[in-house]
DNA sequence: CCTTGGCACTCACCGCGGGCGAGTGCCAAC
DNA sequence: GTTGGCACTCGCCCGCGGTGAGTGCCAAGG
């Protein structure tokens, strides 16, 4: 175990590293943190640390710099959440009060996060699995062609062309949207393949294959993990990354590039609370250079997606776990408003 | 006038330099080339070039690289659109064949784009404006509530709610959408202000401000200008920008985050065939260091929106040109189809 | 008048070597 | 356990000259 005061050394070390983005050495360290001891003392603990491999040096006789591992102690033990001030919640509140509609809501946390953290943001779309439904419509858009339209509680509307294997006239249309309203609205979609099951059975024979076709569409959507979208932004903060670019930076555009992984990403955060993912604890190699601060968010109690940003190991992460939480707060009020 | 000879010096830098990314020098393009003429013969034609304003040097005795006017006059008078290969042909229409919706062909086409061209690939969703209407739908939500959506012929769907000023009957809601739907179905969004201007008159006193209230935000999703949505992709490949990257990379990934300034500069673009911008041609600061080749495409012969792609000022243009071409004709084939 | 070979000149790039200084590890003293 | 001293390491900066690609100019030849 780790003394007290050398804990206050790693903490110094990985706040001057965070402000700086260069190595700290013992001299520099004494002089901006009152430890109340001397250079050597403190190069006694940077040896410890460093056999204990929470720091390291990049070159003989060079400061030293966090490790991964330094960062995650760092994260566990010595940094708190920074809450955000006054009149930052107040301009989350208002940037976020103006969104229209959902892509609004999550257009602007986009941007917010972004701006906020200086980092680049990741917002997925409130997921379909774990919200309930509040209407589903459907439309005849030729004799065997029918539209299905389905909408959330969370606003969402997802909508999906039926190709019906014989045609299906307006009455019997009537009679499975009352049932199928009747049966669904505002229920949970895991609820839905059972609250369903049986509904062809209360049809014509000749309309059955639609009405199965119908569901199965329904269900269909109601699973697709495809549709688990969601929306980047603050890219060109990757600039700010490092000095290194080209090779540090192209890996990351990548990976944000590729929703698959994002979403993987995410999905691999735990479901509640705060998640920091540090460097080599990413799975996606591009990534472990960076770090993920994720948090769910949802407009009751229950989150029903997830936000985060992404950025270099080198962050500040008291303030980006601070500000990550308090959109995902406030998102989550916006979104049990409407 | 630039004598025939001079054109090909020029088209030889250009095609040297976007090979290389390296100031092409008199000699060398003699080898490369076999302009029939001596270095020294180059080199006079290349102090015409450069007196003119089409080439210049970076340093004093070092090669020469292509001005923006340079590449414009490459671009319109000396090189021509590369035609696709049989086998990329194939690629990129069985790629698009694959999508389901128009969410998967616009992000298909993204990703084929910025593959092809491996630049940053921008496509605009098509527009609301000029495309037909489908099906418009009214559901009840709640007595004083409705749903409006709207169904156009390119496949997307737009949703509103709406606060209706009265409770709203089932029989006459089903008169609206019938009444409606017989006027504007099949026509075009721009006439339908007309077409269902006098439409509320057809209505009982008590339900006129709802119609009204339903028509008004019809018309305002019709002509709502933030709908115009685009998406992009490829931008990892912008570490293949240059060296300098930091100070050439941050201003072009801002630039693509707003999608203001982008839908602005392909509202730019000439409405007809293929568009350059080169370097200083675009008015936004940011993009001063690239080119942007785009093209309309459409399901029928008319264009509903634009795609099109972003890179270095020096880029390969023919091929860049072909690439964008191709795909906006097969895209266009495809929303012909669905 | 255009083309060509020759020639002197410029200047970015590269590799080398020395000085500088931040930072370290070790040790003896407190 | 802490502290000051001290020798050592080594990355960084800077100035140096050599090299070579590329240029502009010029005089000779078609």
């Amino acid at each position: 175990m780790l003394s007290e005061r050398r804990l206050q050394v790693l903490r110094a070390i990985v706040q001057d590293y965070v402000g700086t983005e260069e190595p700290v050495g013992s001299k520099a360290l004494t002089e901006r943190h009152n430890l109340g001891v001397s250079p050597a003392t403190v190069r006694n603990d940077m040896a410890a640390l460093e056999d204990e491999g929470f720091i390291a040096q990049p070159h003989t006789s060079a400061g030293r710099i966090p490790t991964d591992k330094g960062y995650r102690l760092f994260v566990d033990k010595l940094a708190g959440v920074k809450p955000m001030t006054g009149p930052e919640r107040r301009a989350i509140q208002n940037f976020l009060d103006g969104a229209v509609d959902l892509d609004d809501v999550v257009a602007r946390t986009v941007r917010l996060l972004a701006q906020l953290t200086r980092q680049v943001a990741v917002v997925q779309y409130p997921s379909l699995t774990r919200s309930t439904v509040r209407h589903v419509e459907l439309l005849s858009l030729a004799p065997a062609r029918l539209m299905l339209v389905l909408i959330t509680d969370t606003g969402r509307v997802e909508q999906r062309m039926v190709d019906c294997p014989a045609p299906f006239g307006e009455t019997s249309l009537a009679d499975l949207r009352a049932r199928l309203n009747s049966r669904v609205a505002g229920r949970r979609f895991t609820d839905v393949p059972r609250l369903v099951e049986d509904l062809p059975e209360a049809f014509d024979v000749e309309d059955r294959g639609t009405v199965s076709t119908v569901l199965s569409t329904l269900l269909e959507t109601l699973v697709e993990e495809n549709e688990e979208r969601l929306m980047i932004g603050g890219t060109a903060n990757l600039t700010r990354f490092g000095h290194d670019f080209p090779l540090t930076i192209r890996p990351v555009l990548e990976a944000l590039e590729e929703q698959v992984v994002l979403l993987k990403l995410l999905g691999e955060a735990g479901d509640s609370g705060m998640t920091v993912r540090i460097g080599h604890e990413n799975a996606y190699e591009g990534l472990n250079s960076t770090s993920v601060v994720s948090v769910g968010y949802g407009s009751g109690g229950e989150a029903v997606a997830k936000l985060g940003v992404v950025g270099p190991t080198r962050m500040d992460y008291p303030g980006t776990m601070g500000a990550v939480r308090a959109v995902a707060r406030y998102v989550g009020q916006i979104l049990a408003e409407s």
